[in-house]
DNA sequence: AATAGCCCCAACCGCGCTTCT
DNA sequence: GAGAAGCGCGGTTGGGGCTAT
């Protein structure tokens, strides 16, 4: 792999941008569009590599930046998520209308986890700075005990603090004013990240809404789309499909296999006519046997009634 | 006024993942 | 299937501005 070929070229320009490169990337992709990144500086006259023209654009030319100084409602919607998601700057972002990820990695190292150990919590941890004392105290005491040196201990899987579930959805309409989005979040997936059998997050079940990065959508009724790797089986065994409730799923699923439809009409049947169907009868390790690949599209407001978090709804 | 130290932020770097050939 | 190319992300760096001495 290695550094890209653009990079290796001689002569390329790198530092600041002038007014003038910046006035050549904006107009050529104003006009033109992105296209692909390593042909921009060709086409917009620039001696850069693709790769700076792209962090430019996307860090300080794109015409729906933000710019100014970040809001309180913005700061504690950042340490939220940072609970929620750790240095996941560009998922991070993308809950931030108009900010970049750049902006908001400089931000928390700069300032925000400043703040944090001032209010005595730990920013990697967001504990209580006591208690990751009282912790380190009592793996010394461990240590000290058994005579082994921490690094000698046997590793305890490290888990991501944001397990199965990646949200990627636009909260512009709750980022002004829920104040209790940390409290929400963490309260209803914390259960779920500290439960056995359900950490493996880049290979299990995930969801993802279907616009990506730097797009945001109104649209209430877009879909979070939950799929299911190829590894999932041989990773965790049927058991990591257990995620959502003991042996059921209590949400309603819209089950896309070989574009065959089931659920999602129900679903939206019940909606409309409130229905006394009952969804929690469909048995989630039921389907877990030839779900590589599969595709559930999960309604928005169907989490929202599972996790019981109102900010989903809008 | 000079300068040392600190802070902030734009930009670079390296790596992993995806797509293309 | 393998390698190359492109893209995106997170970590890091360096320079400019501000402040304290």
């Amino acid at each position: 792999m290695g550094r890209h070929s653009c990079c290796l070229k001689q002569k390329m320009r790198k530092g600041l941008w002038s007014p003038e490169e910046d006035e050549k990337l904006y107009n050529h992709i104003i006009r033109y569009g992105v296209g692909c990144w390593s042909s921009v500086p060709k086409l917009a006259g620039l001696q850069r590599c693709g790769k700076s023209c792209r962090l430019r654009w996307i860090n300080y030319l794109r015409p729906d930046l933000k710019r100014g100084s970040f809001s309180q409602n913005e700061e504690d919607l950042i340490i939220s998520l940072h609970a929620i998601l750790g240095n996941r700057w560009s998922q991070i972002a993308s809950q931030l209308p108009g900010r970049t990820d750049n902006e908001i990695k400089n931000l928390w190292n700069s300032c925000l986890k400043k703040k944090l150990r001032q209010r005595g919590i730990d920013p990697s941890s967001h504990k209580p700075l006591n208690e990751i004392k009282e912790e380190a105290d009592e793996t010394r005491m461990c240590c000290s005990n058994t005579g082994a040196t921490s690094e000698e201990l046997p590793i305890k899987p490290v888990f991501d603090t944001f397990p199965l579930i990646q949200i990627q959805t636009c909260l512009d309409s709750v980022a002004e004013d829920n104040v209790n989005i940390y409290n929400q979040i963490h309260q209803t997936l914390e259960p779920l990240g500290q439960k056995e059998g359900l950490c493996d997050y880049n290979s299990g079940l995930y969801v993802t809404e279907r616009f990506g990065y730097g797009e945001s959508s109104s649209n209430n009724s877009c879909y979070w789309n939950c799929s299911i790797g190829s590894e999932m089986n041989n990773v965790l065994g049927i058991e990591a499909l257990n995620w959502a409730s003991a042996d059921k799923v209590e949400a309603p699923t819209h089950v896309q296999t070989n574009g065959v439809e089931s659920h999602e009409q129900k679903w939206q049947e019940k909606q409309d006519m409130e229905s006394s169907e009952d969804y929690s009868t469909y048995p989630l390790i039921s389907l877990s046997h030839d779900l590589s690949g599969t595709c559930f599209n999960v309604p928005r407001c169907a989490l929202a009634s599972e996790f019981n978090v109102d900010f989903f709804l809008e």
